[in-house]
This record gives structure tokens, C-alpha cells and sequence, in this order.
DNA sequence: CAAGTTTCGCTACCTTCGGTTTCGAAACCT
DNA sequence: AGGTTTCGAAACCGAAGGTAGCGAAACTTG
């Protein structure tokens, strides 16, 4: 059973800042935006160098998405009908981009991603991927249905942000749930 | 009557590069993405001094909106019953964000202002007003409604085109119609 | 305790890019 | 010809992503 108790490797160990460094991206993010919320910025809010950043992440944008997948957590999907499912979703992400620092980091990362195909492929991977199954599998709709609600939804949470710089207020979110429903009756 | 011919100013007067400039801008950024179109790039493109880009727009992001502008011209809004302007206008716009370089563009422009707002106020009042006005008038709806119909309709696609790269299909441009035209009904 | 291994912090550095400055040459009007 | 403005070219600045090198710290194992 050696595999199984994997003997920790030789040398230093990591300390724990994964959180700490994911708290100081968000509200460094807040604070600034996401375009001066600069990898040496977020590193000194954390206490740490920036070059023990890049040791852990290859680039900034895949240390947003982790912040991101971190901030997040799993889509809660906890049975109930179609419609119950669906607005449940919706105002879950839409909450979660309203959560300080979030929805910046969201809209940065996914801009940076519009002319940069290998944070694209991380983005699509690594944060709508997961939960693009989770949505086909208990909604029970093909990918390409399941993507183009993502895009809807998401999209149109971003572009509220983008454009006005604020989330998007509760009653537009009410009337997004009520033109998504029906489509996909 | 002095003042209706408004005597040509002293100097050399400006060669007439603009649609030059506007075509190199969306060429370059439709073969190396928006963040590898540099204003040099484009300049150099354009056949022009990167100088000359820079004395007639004051940053990259309002030359992009120029372009933008100009690529995009007026809505098409003839008259017809409200579900017939309404999808008019999305599949206008959605054709128009497929053409090579202008949803690159568009997207990476949109990306840029999430952290500046200065750009944003721009992107705002010079892109998105002329059409939030247009589509007041020629729907009858509130200002906040045609707000969030262009939310949806522009951050759908947008998001399509970030995640994936290319243009939404044919298909779910269809979808988006059948999605939004009940919600304003 | 000593050797080996890995991570950490720090500093310096490279490259790219947006944007500015400077200057001589060109184009236009009077 | 003289005055005024624009153009192109080149050098330059500052900010930011990302890298390299080094000594010190924190572990494990002998």
C-alpha cells in the first residue's frame, strides 16, 4: 500500500496560501480592477513574493481561473423540476458574480481569453466544462442546448458588468430567469 | 455667410487615411487576435506612422470604437411588426460581430473597459446609446428594458465568440430570436 | 547533527506595448 | 516666398507579464 500513503516528497514544503493568495487576487481585483491588479500587486496583498506565484501558476490568467474554480465551488443542483433546476442555477451564478471582485475577475480573465486561445482552452476546460456536465446531466439536455443556455446566462451577466461596471440588479435577474425558462421547456 | 464656408484651415491639410486606418485596424486584429494588433501593427498596415494613428485618436480603444462605428453603421429598423424588428436586429447585429475582425474587436474592446473606465464611459455613450436610443424609439419600450434586450442579445453572442473563437451558427442565432422575441412580446 | 532536496524571498532583468516627444520634410494657403 | 499644419521616423518612457540567479529557510533521511 505504498501508493496509497504517497510519502511526502524530499525537500521544503508548499506552504498553505493557496487561499491566502486566492482572498488577495479577489480583493485586490475589487479594489483596483483587474487590469492594475497586477500579479506583483496581488502578491505583495498576499505577503508573499511574486515569484512564488509564478511558481504555482504558469500565467495570470490561470491563476484567475483557479481563484475563480475556488470562488465558485460546485453549482448547486439539488433535485427538484427543470424549472426549479434552471432558475436555482441562474441566480447562483448570478450571485456569485455579483460577490465582490468575482464578476471582475470574470469579465478580466474572460476578455484576456478573447484574443489569447491557450487561456481560451483553459477557460473552457477547466471552469465551463465542469459545469456544462453538471448541467447536461441533471437537466438532461444535449451539450449544444446546455452551451447556448451558459452563453445566454453568462453572457448576459458579463455585459451588464462590463458595461455598467455593476452586477446585474434583482429585478433584471428575475426577468433573465423568466425569458430562459420558457426556452427550454 | 462666412461662417457656411467655413474657409479650409491653414496648413497641410489631413490625407484622407480614416477608412484606411479602419480597414488595416479589423484586418489585423481578424489574422493575430486584438491583443497582437498593436497600434504599430496597425499603423504599419495602414501604411501610415504609428504618430499619426495617435494624433487622431487618443487611445487604442477609441480608435476600436471608431472602427467599430464605422463597421457597424446605423440599425437597420424599417418599419414592420415588432417581433420582425426585433429579429432584425439581432440577426443584423449578429452577422455584423461575424464578420472577420469585428467581433474580435468588439470582444476585445469590451474586455479592455471592464478595467477602465474611461472606456468604458466611451464604449458606452458612442456604441451602445445610438442603438439603446434608436431601439427605444422604434420599439415603444423603456429605456432599462432595451438595455437589458441589448445585454442579452450582444453578451450572448460575445460570450459564444470569447469561449469559442468563431461566430455563433446559424441555429442557435435562431434559438436567441425564439429565446427573446416572447420575453417582449 | 549533517547532507540532500525543495521552496521561499529578493533583486535584477528582459520583452512587449501603449503612449509621448522631437525634429526635419512635405503640403497647403495667402 | 512665408506662414501654418500634418506627416514620417526615431528615440524614448513607464507599466506590466514573465524569467533567472542566488542565498536562506524548511523539511526528510542517514
Amino acid at each position: 500500500m505504498t501508493s496509497s500513503t504517497p510519502a511526502r516528497p524530499p525537500g521544503r514544503p508548499r506552504s498553505g496560501i493557496n487561499d491566502v493568495v486566492f482572498a488577495a487576487t479577489l480583493s485586490t481585483v475589487h479594489e483596483l480592477g483587474y487590469a492594475r491588479a497586477t500579479v506583483e500587486r496581488i502578491a505583495a496583498a498576499a505577503g508573499i513574493a511574486k515569484t512564488t506565484i509564478y511558481r504555482r501558476w504558469p500565467t495570470k490568467g490561470a491563476l484567475i481561473v483557479d481563484c475563480l474554480l475556488d470562488a465558485f465551488g460546485p453549482v448547486p443542483l439539488e433535485g427538484g423540476s427543470r424549472a426549479e433546476t434552471m432558475s436555482a442555477a441562474i441566480r447562483w451564478v448570478a450571485g456569485k458574480i455579483g460577490e465582490p471582485g468575482v464578476g471582475d475577475a470574470f469579465a478580466g480573465v474572460f476578455s484576456d481569453g478573447v484574443s489569447d486561445p491557450e487561456l481560451r482552452a483553459i477557460l473552457s476546460s477547466r471552469l465551463q466544462d465542469p459545469y456544462r456536465l453538471a448541467l447536461q446531466d441533471a437537466l438532461g439536455e444535449p451539450a449544444h442546448r446546455v452551451l447556448f443556455f451558459i452563453d445566454v446566462v453568462v453572457g448576459t451577466l458579463l455585459h451588464r458588468m462590463g458595461m455598467t461596471g455593476r452586477p446585474m440588479a434583482d429585478d433584471d435577474i428575475d426577468a433573465l430567469v423568466e425569458m430562459v425558462l420558457p426556452a427550454f421547456r
